[in-house]
Order: structure tokens, then sequence, then C-alpha cells
DNA sequence: ACCTGAACACCGTTCAAGT
DNA sequence: ACCTGAACACCGTTCAAGT
């Protein structure tokens, strides 16, 4: 087994992933093995979030003493490392085939990346700071990869457009799901939370002059409804504008290509 | 002075602008104060990393144990929320208000925003865990509101348009910097480091039947130079795709506009 | 007003020892 | 093969005490 202090000397071995392991199912006379050990540390992760994650609580909860953990992992990253994994197996790969066209199947994988990141709000923190090469996440990439492949861009183009698809959905994401563990830390509603946010924030006197600029932003969202619609609002329209660009580069490739001749 | 136990109970009052402080300057015995705090741990996040900050090394760092900061901060989560704020005032303004027009102020704000965020590794996962409300951040998110304002668009595709772009750039830039940390970490140059992950991932014979369809795209990538190149190059065409999107969606609105007639 | 020492309640991880 | 107890080297933070 490759120990973590070796796997930090060896980048390329640097991830979970990258060795073989064996994978025998709750024989030991605890009945532990690394799919319980996965299963009970992501019911955690949703439940505490990652900051209350630790090895001794998560033996506790397996009615073990957080040495036996070790057996079966190395680290406490590696924990993560499977338990990302893991949630990455929860997109529905058959939904995303069933896309009618590729501006559809962009929507789609979009959609269930945003709804997993919110999900588990450990999952955007995790997924910043590990390589992301577990079975499951390369599946989805790999899906991803398709549907931009599917738009017949060129190869160079690729890269840029499903950067700026899939970047901002991390990136929005990210932002919402720690709106509502914020919120759900400080035990209200996401509604009552971005009310108290925004009153807080304006009545600050020091910002005021900026203030001014942004109040008709702040107005007309207010207006529209409950912080739950704002964002789905918001976020198909930052996807109009996503698959509109896409549509543009295609046609100016195309374009292109016609002058050529 | 609002502890830090208080403001958890307050979500309104969840940050550390929220509350006026005095800002003597370096009138103690030992010659602390804020800004000094502030700007060591920008040195020492910097140098060794968000995981390594530590309030005793930082104290040690200034010639001080560790419980004096307390005078100074509540928590070491305050220390970030000034750091952080910090990094946001070295945002360059100015540049920004030369733009000639909506586009060009867009693509330097999220030039800038990328710089920050590759520049200061620990921003980005600091960033998604604060409310970001300091005077720069309010300052950077003033003029970013502008330039999606100078669009034309109407004020319920303004969000859904800022989104796109500067979330993007978040997701971009988080990749991007913690890439780069792990290379550091590794003692690598990124384009090192680049090679050593392909190579392991390909080896892998677990992935084999989906890496066929995306060898394609590494091998592009390859051939177009170093890491740094394609870092660069598909950021730009990222924007590119954001900023052609915009565009449609304020034809569209131009078109709507003018039906309606 | 500012700074410290000692202590509390935690961490992840190692290592030798048990069964 | 699997699990544990004791220990190491850390954390952030509190509190009473010093100057």
């Amino acid at each position: 087994m490759v120990k973590a202090a070796d796997r930090a000397k060896n980048p390329a071995r640097s991830s979970v992933w990258l060795e073989k392991r064996a994978t025998r199912s709750g024989g030991g006379p605890a009945g532990l093995d690394r799919d319980r050990i996965v299963a009970a540390s992501i019911r955690m992760l949703d439940e505490e979030g990652l900051a209350k994650l630790s090895m001794r609580k998560l033996a506790t909860e397996l009615g073990v003493t957080a040495m036996s953990l070790y057996w079966y992992v190395d680290t406490k990253d590696d924990i993560i490392e499977f338990a990302m994994d893991s949630v990455y197996g929860e997109f529905d790969l058959a939904a995303i085939d069933a896309a009618r066209d590729w501006q559809d199947r962009i929507r789609v994988l979009a959609r269930e990346y945003r709804a997993m990141l919110v999900r588990h709000t450990w999952m955007s923190p995790s997924a910043g700071q590990y390589l992301n090469i577990g079975p499951n996440a390369i599946a989805v990439a790999y899906k991803i990869q398709q549907a931009i492949s599917d738009t017949g861009l060129s190869l160079d183009r690729q890269p840029g457009a499903m950067s700026a698809v899939f970047q901002f959905v991390y990136g929005y994401g990210t932002i919402e799901s720690q709106f509502g563990r914020r919120a759900a830390e400080a035990g209200m509603s996401q509604d009552e939370f971005y009310v108290d946010s925004v009153k807080a924030f304006r009545d600050d006197p020091e910002f005021s002059p900026q203030i001014e600029g942004m109040q008709e932003i702040l107005d007309e969202r207010a207006s529209h409804g409950s912080v739950g619609a704002i964002w789905d609002r918001d976020f198909d329209h930052a996807l109009d504008v996503l698959i509109a660009g896409i549509e543009v580069m295609v046609a100016r490739e195309a374009e292109g290509a016609r002058r050529q001749k």
C-alpha cells in the first residue's frame, strides 16, 4: 500500500485512484470495509459539513476506533476523494444521453452538476483541491467532453467552450451551495438569510455611495420572488448566454471555412 | 467588540465588516496593529498556503504570542476576511475605467480577477466561504455591475450575464490556481506536473475505453505549447464565447422591443 | 490598553501491541 | 488480517493574570 508520505513525493501517484486496492467487503470482525466507510462519511459530510468531519467522529459513527480506518485508507484525504467520486456517481447518465441536441445535452449536464453541488455543500470546496480522476468523475467528464464535441467546434476552441460552461457551473454552484450552507448554519431559511444580509449590507454607512448604484439590481431581484426562484432564473439566463455564445463561435468558424474556398 | 460566538447567533452580523473598530496603529508595546497582522498573514498565506496558516505561527512571525492576536481580531476567520479584502484592493480600478467599451471592460475585469486568484492561491477556497463585503470587494463588485449594466441588457437579464462571466472566472481561476499550487507543492514546474498527471491518468488500465475518446483533446493541447500558454488560450476563448453570448442577448432584446411596436 | 502562560478540548497520524 | 491504546505533534480559543 502506498503511504501518504510516499505519494507526496511522487505527484503522479498523488491520487488514491492510481493504485490497485483489494476491495473485500465486510470480512473483518467489525464488519468494516471501504464502502461502509465512504457511505458513512458522505452522510456525515452532508449533515455536519466538511469542517466537522474528523477521523475520530467518523470511527465512532461506525462503532470502531479512529485507527481502524487507517487499515482501509492512508489518510483522511483519501476518504474525501472516495466520497467525491461516489457522489459523481449520482449523475443520471441516461438522461444526458436522451438529450435531443448538444444544446439540450449541455443544459441537462449543467443542471445535474449544479444540483449535485447544492445537494452536497462539501463538494465544491473539495473539488477544488483534488484531481478528480475517479471512475465516476471520469465518466461525467467524458459526457461533458462529448457534448462539447457535438457542437462541431474545432478542437482548439473546444476546451475554451467547455471551460466557459462548466467552470461557470462550478462557480455558480459554489456560491449557491455556500449560501445555503450559511443560511442553514444560522438556522434560517434562504429567504430570511437573504433579507438579513441585504439589510446589514445596506445599513452600513461606509458603502452608501456605491450601494446607490447597486440598489436597483437588489430591488429587481427582491421583486422577482423567493431566493430559490432567483437562483433558478439567473442560472437559466446564464446558460442562455453560454449556449448563444457557442452558437456564434460555431457560425464564425463555418463562415471562416467558407471564405477560405 | 462582538465575539465570534455572538456573531454566529446573529447572521446579519456574521462579517467583520459590519462592526466599527478602532484602528489605532502600532501604539502598543509590541508595535502590533491590525494592518501589520493582515500584511503578515497575506505573506504567509502566499508562501505556505491556507492549510499551513496557524495563529501560533503567525504570532511567532510577528514576534509575539498567539494570544496577543486576539486583542485585534475575534477569530482566525476574521484575519482571513481582512486579508481577502486587502487583496481585492490590488485590482487596478483605473485600468478598468480606461476601457473603451463594455466588451473591453469585461475582459480587463476578468483578466484582473483571474490573475488575482492565481497570484493568491488561498483566495478561491476562502472566497467561497465568506461573504466578501469588505470595502475593496464592494468596489470591485461595483465595477463589475457597471460593466454589465453598460451592455444595455434589461435589469432581469443582468444578473445572469454577470454570473456567466464572473462565476466562470472564479471557477477557472480556482482550477488554474490549485493546479499551480499542487505543482509547486510537488516541487515541479506546471509543465512537468501536467505531463506526469496525463501519463498517470493514461497508464491506468481501468479507464482506457473512455480515454480513447479524450485522447485527441489531450494531444491537441500538448501540441499547442506550454501549460501556461494553454491556460491563456482557453481562457481567452471562453471569454470570446461569453461576450458573443451577451451580444446575442442584447440583440434579441432589441429585436423583441422592435416587434412590440 | 495591551500582552502572556497555562489550560481546555480538540485534531491527524504513527507505532507497537493485541487477537 | 484486522483492530486497538497510548502517544506525538499539532490545532483554535478562553481565562485569569501580569504590566
